[in-house]
RNA sequence: GGUCCGAUAGCUCAGUCGGUAGAGCAAAUGGCUUUUAACCAUUGGGUCGAAGGUUCGAGUCCUUCUCGGAUCACCA
């Protein structure tokens, strides 16, 4: 296997041989260029007010504005404050110290003897102001500092990205702007890489996707955006999920994390990545669903227990389906599909609140989904509503819409299903929950009260999406059996995702199972809703791509 | 897997009818001590995704391939 050399992995061209060029120079000039650590703060009088990791440039930015507004306030567009205030401002803004570091958020704007540039933590920049001959740059190896004239030298060997360290004084500049005056500067790392273009980010998605940290930056030093950058994609994805934990949590849920190796694959419809574990000489299978260990932790006592992580089906790539995808499933004893339905639409709503900043509705493409409310509809209800259009579901003229619903039980459950798939799911686009799902298409849900034909199990649609299925658990450890061999024959029949029978499931169930309501959400489809995303690949870090080929491989 | 669209400088993109490869940003050099998409001047930078074909001549037309996007079928 031949190694790639480090030049051809930071390809050469005049970009990246010129910060070559300046990192070599910088190394002789302070030493070690890239240096373990730097200590940030805001120091007023000798007396840290904010200090080390809590001083980020956000923070910093934060903690100034109060009191650059106290003086400087509804400036408009394009008007400098008058002197006076500036001064004011001024006054007692120089008296704050502060340690700041990031990466340089735009090329230097080095005009002869000064230069503005600014700084950015990812989330917020704030401009500093460096004089030539009235600051130094400190040496990483050794004590010592450079000449001011070195230091003006090494000001201009930072190229667009590197990160620094600098300290000085808070001031606003002629324009209003809050600033630091830099007294001495440490060099902290390099960028070989040029910045993304500052107007356009990174345009190709698959470079997106590919080189996310780019991406990343990108959102961060962008000049101008439409919607969210991917940066606050992901922080949206972090509150929703944060939410949802906090919910459950505050509800009493137990939080446990099941197999994700497992020797059979079970608890949904679906093909499994195989794997094999060598010491052991088994195969193993990545798991399709946490479900089956989910329940035998409420037989084993756990009222209220959740799973928030990946399932890996080995399947197809769409824009709403990758390889792993997250799922929260969770499962509450003594209750039904009722309350399920109940419980999550409220923990759905927090959430969402939690993960927009209160509001309920938001935009997707064309249409504004309302997060207020849930309808709940039959399946069967809904074929006749967006599918039939008055026409009824057996085909035979003439026949009542009152008297289709007696007829539910004898209805071919396939063409109901078939449908539903092709007429009415596409036109879910407001929140709503399909309920009565034929028995035969759910094997792990009880069957109704009334009506021994229908499941009572619900999925959620959001924007013709589904993105959540739940139901009330079947705990009948002979039905499940029984459940389990229909599946056996479908799969004999060449049906490759029907399920295996797991007879430890059947022994856990036998132990005596509470009566209990659980529910799967598809995290990454609820992401894309909140986010305006349309690809599952842009609401997830590192989707899964087609590894890259180097010339010589091809 | 089917269909449609795309790949040109480090980045974002033009490139007309087949006739010398372009711009902005970025980079380099010089100027500028409160700029902010800094500004002014100068300079360098190209295997036009790959291979083959048609042609006097191909970024442009044709074929195949690679990668990506959109869309359809299966999956949540």
């Amino acid at each position: 296997m031949s190694v790639p050399e480090f030049n051809e992995i930071v390809e050469s061209n005049d970009q990246t041989e010129a910060r070559r060029y300046h990192l070599e120079s910088l190394r002789e000039l302070v030493g070690n260029v890239y240096p373990n650590k730097f200590d940030r703060g805001v120091i007023q009088d000798g007396i840290t007010i904010i200090s080390n990791q809590k001083a980020t440039i956000t923070n910093v930015v934060e903690f100034a504005r109060p009191i650059k507004d106290k003086h400087i306030s509804d400036l408009p567009e394009g008007e400098k404050p008058l002197d006076e205030q500036r001064d004011a401002a001024n006054a007692e803004l120089n008296g704050y110290h502060v340690r700041i570091a990031g990466r340089l958020a735009v090329p230097p704007r080095v005009m002869g003897k000064a230069a503005f540039v600014h700084l950015s933590d990812g989330v917020s920049r704030l401009q500093i102001y460096a004089r030539k001959e009235d600051f130094t740059v400190l040496k990483n190896t050794g004590d010592s500092r450079l000449s001011t004239l070195d230091s003006w030298t090494a000001f201009g060997l930072f190229d667009h990205g590197d990160f620094i360290g600098v300290e000085g004084f808070l001031f606003v500049t002629k324009t209003g702007e809050l600033s630091v005056h830099v007294e001495t500067i440490r060099f902290l790392a390099k960028a070989m890489f040029p910045m993304p273009d500052k107007m356009h980010g990174i345009a190709d998605p698959e470079l997106q996707r590919r080189f996310r940290y780019a991406d990343l930056i990108a959102s961060s030093l962008q000049v101008e955006h439409d919607g969210l950058t991917t940066r606050e994609v992901f922080e949206r994805r972090a509150k929703l999920i944060s939410g949802m934990r906090r919910f459950l949590d505050d509800a009493g849920y137990n939080e446990v994390e099941t197999p994700m190796l497992t020797p059979k694959a079970t608890g949904a419809a679906a093909k499994p990545f195989a794997t094999h574990h060598n010491a052991l000489d088994i195969p193993l299978y990545a798991r399709v669903a946490p479900e089956l260990y989910l329940k035998r932790l409420t037989v084993g006592g756990f009222e209220k227990v959740y799973e928030l992580n990946r399932n890996f089906r080995n399947e197809g790539l769409s824009m709403k389906h990758n390889p792993e995808f997250t799922m929260l499933e969770f499962y509450c004893a003594y209750m039904d599909v009722n309350g399920m339905m109940d419980f999550s639409e409220a923990m759905i709503k927090e959430s969402v609140q939690k993960a927009t900043g209160g509001s309920l509705q938001v935009k997707y493409g064309e249409n504004e989904i309302d997060f207020s409310k849930f309808e709940r509809i039959s399946m069967m209800d809904a074929v006749e509503k967006y599918a039939l259009e008055g026409r009824n579901p057996h085909g035979n003229e003439g026949a009542s819409s009152s008297s289709e619903k007696d007829q539910n039980d004898t209805l071919p459950t396939g063409r109901v299903s078939a449908l539903f798939e092709e007429y009415v799911e596409s036109k879910l686009i407001q929140p709503t929950f399909i309920i009565d799902y034929p028995k035969s298409i759910s094997p792990l849900s009880k069957a109704s009260p009334e009506n021994p034909n229908i499941a009572e199990r619900f999925e959620l649609f959001i924007n013709g999406m589904e993105c959540a299925n739940g139901f009330s658990e079947l705990n009948d450890p002979q039905e499940q059996y029984e459940r389990f061999v229909d599946q056996m024959k479908e799969r004999e029949g060449g049906d490759e995702e029907a399920m295996v029978m797991d007879e430890d499931y059947i022994r856990a169930l036998s132990y005596g199972m509470p009566p209990a309501a659980g529910i799967g959400i598809g995290i990454d489809r609820l992401v894309m809703l909140l986010t305006n995303r349309h690809s599952i690949r842009d609401v997830i870090l590192f989707p899964h791509m087609r590894p890259e080929r180097r010339e010589d491989e091809k």
